[in-house]
DNA sequence: TCAGTGCGGTGGTCAGGCCACTTGACAGGC
DNA sequence: GCCTGTCAAGTGGCCTGACCACCGCACTGA
């Protein structure tokens, strides 16, 4: 007899193992909602502040969405397991945050890209831009081509770690979200054209190898990218 | 400028951002006992419920161990891959690069703190500045301290995407090449006096809560990084 | 028809309490 | 002197019961 220890392991874990196995076991799907923490206490026999271990520790571990006054409920997960590294609450990164960081970041990358771009990277920016161009014309947009041209000229900046940052931002809003959000560019013709016309003059910008050209086209890029995001918001708040 | 929604993440991660920010910045050491639950939610001023909350989430992203009936300890960091978008090869970011995107950083990052910082911010700054004089006055410098300050200014920003940027660069910067640059400082007493002068300065400027004094102020401090660091690097070439 | 509003459900937080565990001091037995 | 058992203090584990803020939605009145 291996002398008990056999559930030692606080109930928080328990249950938080519990839930996470009906995640991967794809018992729960994505999308779906859990009983409340209320009935979840009920139904496994603890109390709520036990329950809400559990969901914390599996909201780190970027199972689950928590939504105030919602419920809880499991999270798509297309990604790898979470580096211990990842800041603590799920979502905390939003599509909002992400593009004022955008904001105050790639207009100074790209100052520094009007400084130091190389002839092939201006020849990736035109053919990005083609391509973006070639969407537009189809009255799409390519979100593709957008990054690209985005993380090109982070890349053209000759600083890694910029470049890095800037592409790590990115990945930041591969979001229900975000792409939500882009979806609302596909639909609106106006905010389409004003976009494209503002990778135009980036480019044209570092072509022209001026420095604060540069960063003033970025700066109105990313400014209009915000507004039309508070518009969208406030308009609708929300949906998923 | 409706953006805000800041206080309104829950309290457990605030509590568990600090405590990360702590130990990120070196000012908790592997090992160190914190608080005891009771103790912190008195500190706090929150519940210990909710302290339990952060605790756990710290432990479930493995930068805490809690032992029962004894007490909560700062783990080891042992490996943990930085983030699968993160950089492969090691010494990818050299420090140089490091500081060039901080110049292009954090001055918009303190600009934006300085609209935002709360109460406590502003206490919590003063005092790492009183502890960043105690060592100066001693001629020595306080690495901690002087990151400790950094980092509190971007979570100052009220934008997280802003704050981790901020606290992985320093991440970067734990580099053999790095450190070595801090032990310049040290020797160095002129370095040393004018470092400790910038921050002095660019915390009024936040006190004074004039974003562009304190985007000036950042931006003065990190570019004499810049150049104390090309000197070293000219009179001193190689070596690693 | 549609903006306004109230209500029920949900998570967020709190206060206070009891329990089990760990540790270390200390007294008693060898 | 050394072991051993006891006990108290401190810590985390867990519970109860409560109040609040927020969200969604049905209902209502203009």
């Amino acid at each position: 007899m291996p002398l008990e220890a056999l559930d030692s392991r606080r109930l928080y874990a328990q249950i938080a193992d519990q839930v996470a196995t009906l995640i991967a076991t794809g018992e729960y799907r994505p999308g779906d909602q859990l009983l409340s923490e209320r009935d979840l206490a009920e139904r496994l026999k603890v109390s709520r502040p036990t329950v809400r271990e559990a969901m914390i520790a599996l909201e780190v571990r970027g199972l689950i969405e928590i939504r105030v006054g919602v419920g809880i409920f499991v999270r798509a997960r297309p990604k790898m397991p979470p580096a211990e590294t990842a800041p603590v609450d799920a979502p905390r990164h939003t599509a909002l945050e992400v593009t004022e960081a955008r904001l105050m970041i790639e207009p100074q990358v790209a100052a520094l890209a009007a400084e130091r771009l190389t002839p092939v990277d201006l020849k990736t920016l035109r053919a990005l831009l083609k391509k973006l161009q070639s969407a537009y014309d189809r009255n799409r947009w390519s979100t593709q081509a957008d990054r690209a041209i985005h993380v090109t000229i982070a890349r053209a900046s000759g600083n890694q770690v910029m470049a890095d940052l800037v592409q790590g931002l990115f990945t930041d809003l591969d979001d229900a979200v975000a792409l939500k959000f882009d979806e609302h560019l596909t639909q609106m013709p106006l905010v389409r054209a004003s976009s494209f016309d503002d990778h135009r003059l980036i480019v044209e910008a570092l072509a022209g190898r001026d420095p604060g050209a540069a960063r003033q086209a970025m700066h109105n890029h990313l400014a209009s990218v915000q507004r039309a995001m508070l518009a969208v918001w406030s308009a609708e708040p929300a949906q998923d």
